[in-house]
DNA sequence: CAGATCAAAATTGTCGACAATATCCATCAA
DNA sequence: TTGATGGATATTGTCGACAATTTTGATCTG
């Protein structure tokens, strides 16, 4: 999938993503403040690019800013992590529903096509699956969806807190094959352009989810 | 209803709220050029405080902006509209869901209240209801829903959108009383802490919203 | 020692100037 | 007339400096 490359065209764009891109993978940790001045000397740019950085940053809830104060790195939490899914659940429900109704035929084929090459390499074993499979899956529904809104507000914005917390708890865990079986039947519904189940289906998988990565981030505070 | 009063505290803050208010109220009309030396001068402010209020409503898809040439007021049309009802029928059906499970007895009561206050207008035929009644409720469901990407997604960004489309199509239409009965019912599935009746039941209501706005933007085109 | 007070330091907010880019418009060639 | 070219104009992007506000921490007081 030609995954719409992002190419910064201004400082402010880079500065963005790099920044971004840091507070996913951690490098800038949770919870952390972000000074203005600091970063303008880490990233070479005047301070006026990074606080454009910092204020598109906190339209995709991955920063909260405060008058006067600064701004801060969000911080995981579990009713943090609850609550982001129950928005995808229910954003990534109606983007299924509509993609059933809006998708062409042959971009049904490519997602079919998408999920049997994951089929081959879960069976051959190599399958890590989880990331790169998954993102691509549901960001086609997404897309396919056709609404603006639903694709700004979950690719612009949840899907990068959603990683971060993914990267964040140590997720390649296990929940493949039956991830995969999920995927499946979506597909299904959309192929048959059952916009009802294939909302249905898609939520459920969503709530599996949840419950998968929930597992893991209570695992990891015991520890 | 205490109005969360959204008190500037910054010139950027008051430039934003201005602006926005500007916008929604079609003072500055839908579709046109935003331009920073211009809208600096007239609210008396910097550039650069032009510039963050400018970006903030970019983030509530108030306004588009292209890199190095500028930012314009989102057009209205059908298909925005269309969309922009899909995104709520979702959201607002989730939020319903979890004002079922999280809202305490109290602020459920209060929300009866609210209801029989709208009945008594409705009956004695003062009623304008739409707009005031109606997005009293609706806010208070979403608070109820005690999930803050729900929240601010909705009452920060779509719901001006809303608003926008609203006044400048002139709603001020019918539709009173068989909202109200939807009202009623949500309320009533709620109290009954019924998640799920609750979800169906505020889909459907927007439903039923979105058909009969649409209706009058046909008839507006049609003039 | 706990808490209040206040000046110093650091940080964010705002501004005007300059640089980079896009848009406009007159000129020219086919 | 149509379309291309290139320079003038206007607009956005970036910067460093100053103003306003918050935070720090040293001093004082009970």
């Amino acid at each position: 999938m030609q995954m719409a490359a992002e190419s910064p065209v201004t400082h402010a764009d880079r500065t963005f993503f790099q920044l971004r891109n840091d507070i996913v993978e951690g490098v800038i940790s949770a919870g952390s403040k972000l000074s203005e001045t600091e970063l303008s000397t880490k990233y070479d740019v005047s301070r006026a690019v990074v606080r454009e950085a910092i204020n598109r940053l906190t339209a995709s809830h991955l920063v909260e800013r405060k008058a006067n104060v600064g701004a801060r790195v969000v911080t995981l939490s579990a009713t943090g992590l609850v609550q982001l899914y129950q928005v995808r659940e229910a954003l990534e429900g109606m983007a299924a529903r509509l993609a059933a109704e809006n998708m062409t035929q042959s971009e049904i084929d490519a997602l079919q096509g998408l999920l049997s090459d994951h089929f081959d390499e879960v069976k051959s074993g190599e399958s890590y699956y989880q990331e790169a499979g998954d993102v691509d899956f549901h960001y086609r529904i997404v897309l396919g969806s056709k609404n603006n809104h639903l694709i700004s507000v979950l690719i612009d914005g949840l899907y990068h807190l959603v990683r971060m917390y993914r990267v964040q708890l140590g997720m390649a865990g296990p929940r493949v094959t039956t991830a995969f079986d999920e995927h499946r039947h979506v597909v299904q519904a959309i192929a048959n352009r059952d916009g009802e189940l294939a909302e249905i289906l898609m939520r459920r998988h969503i709530l599996y989810s949840k419950n998968n990565i929930e597992r893991k981030l209570i695992q990891t505070s015991k520890r």
